[in-house]
DNA sequence: GTCTATAGTTCGATAGAC
DNA sequence: GTCTATCGAACTATAGAC
């Protein structure tokens, strides 16, 4: 029986409150950066402090060391996001409506992208801190998507299991899995498309990479219900 | 138009031979498993001098630099997989046959499984470097990606618009790109899935996985098809 | 809260013996 | 071809003035 956990981490929280004078915030936009940019590994403590403006020791004084800089930078910005996408998901179910699949795929990830354009200078780079979360195998990165991604991620599936009764349970995770894979290839932003297209498929066009993967995952989803062994 | 480039960097060949009795292999097969294990910034050249039995200057005596050991490492790896590929996809197409889109799937990825299969210990160490190179948008592994891994992606193109003349051209590309995303899933062995399911979904079944992901892509193909504006 | 200065460690790479 | 020993640079983190 695949169980739900509904709390969303709503209780972790940027630290620093709105009318925060101090340069908490700008540390951890550069943070945000300077990790999506080089890794976790290749980013330098030096090169965040510079981007931020302020001195090095000043990020040890907020955030103690370079690991708890990073949760603390995904905290903050998974919060936001994932709150958001559980009030849409919810508000697709309100009046015992069933919506389409489209609707919960594009519940998956459109909040996440809106976040990002909303920014004022590069809103890719948490998208591209979540690449990292969804393959790597490094308990570093597998910790925080256990604890800042898995709440949410199971809310989609019972909603997948919920608009198809078809699709048995595991598929339903299967479904999430794969669907989150082809998302990351539209987080990532790696150019390649471009190159392998002469030119043509921009990954960088967010609207019409969002159209083509809900309508491939959407594709693959009833493609498995399609395959059940009964 | 999108141009096919043929040309398979075969001449990209490790430069130890059989015989050989150096340590060259050694160090190679070190170096797979500490960067797929950590990443090409977090992987030390201390460590993997001592997982290789080898003293930390005789790395550089045959690589030169830390840069130059990834490369090698990774042109040994796809050099002999992507042989593979391209001879599994040229062989579907022998006498003019028109093989099924499942066929061509699943020559996407079966070599890649089967080298890390028929490895000793930790196959699944090269895997989890193509899913860093599928999605770092960094200068280093784009270059590799091009060079290694390009060329055989636009034959595979090729063959989805071939065997799918209703596919366009861009989306080809687009069903490119997904494929190797929802394959990223299967290689990169997160263990998420198993989280997420309870314990019932195993991502390190590659043979159920590769069932499920070709089911998933061919579905996510046809549906990018039924939705082409005409 | 923020800075400068630096301690202590670890890294990639090299020199030179064998 | 392989080793030991070590250099110089760069890193995270801390101490202490303001």
């Amino acid at each position: 029986m695949i169980q739900v956990q509904t709390s969303l981490n709503e209780n972790v929280v940027p630290i620093a409150e709105k009318g925060d004078e101090s340069r908490f915030g700008a540390i951890l936009d550069a943070a945000e950066y300077i990790f999506a940019s080089s890794g976790y590994e290749g980013a330098k403590m030096r090169q965040i402090a510079e981007n931020a403006g302020v001195a090095q020791g000043l990020i040890h004084y907020h955030f103690g060391n370079k690991e708890k800089l990073f949760e603390s930078m995904v905290a903050r910005r998974s919060g936001h996001i994932n709150n958001r996408r559980a009030k849409l998901l919810d508000g697709l179910f309100v009046d015992s409506t069933t919506p389409s699949l489209e609707d919960v795929v594009t519940a998956l990830f459109r909040p996440t992208i809106e976040t990002g354009l909303s920014m004022a200078k590069d809103g890719g780079s948490f998208s591209r801190i979540l690449v990292s979360f969804a393959n790597s195998a490094a308990p570093r990165e597998q910790g925080l998507a256990e604890r800042y991604y898995d709440p949410i991620a199971r809310k989609f599936i019972n909603a997948f299991h919920e608009i198809e009764p078809r699709l048995t349970k595991a598929d339903a995770v299967w479904a999430y899995m794969f669907a989150i894979g082809v998302g990351m290839t539209m987080m990532a932003k790696t150019g390649r498309s471009l190159r392998l297209s002469d030119g043509v498929c921009d990954d960088g066009n967010i609207d019409e990479m969002l159209k083509k993967i809900v309508i491939y995952i959407c594709g693959g989803i009833r493609a498995l219900i399609e395959n059940t062994e009964n």
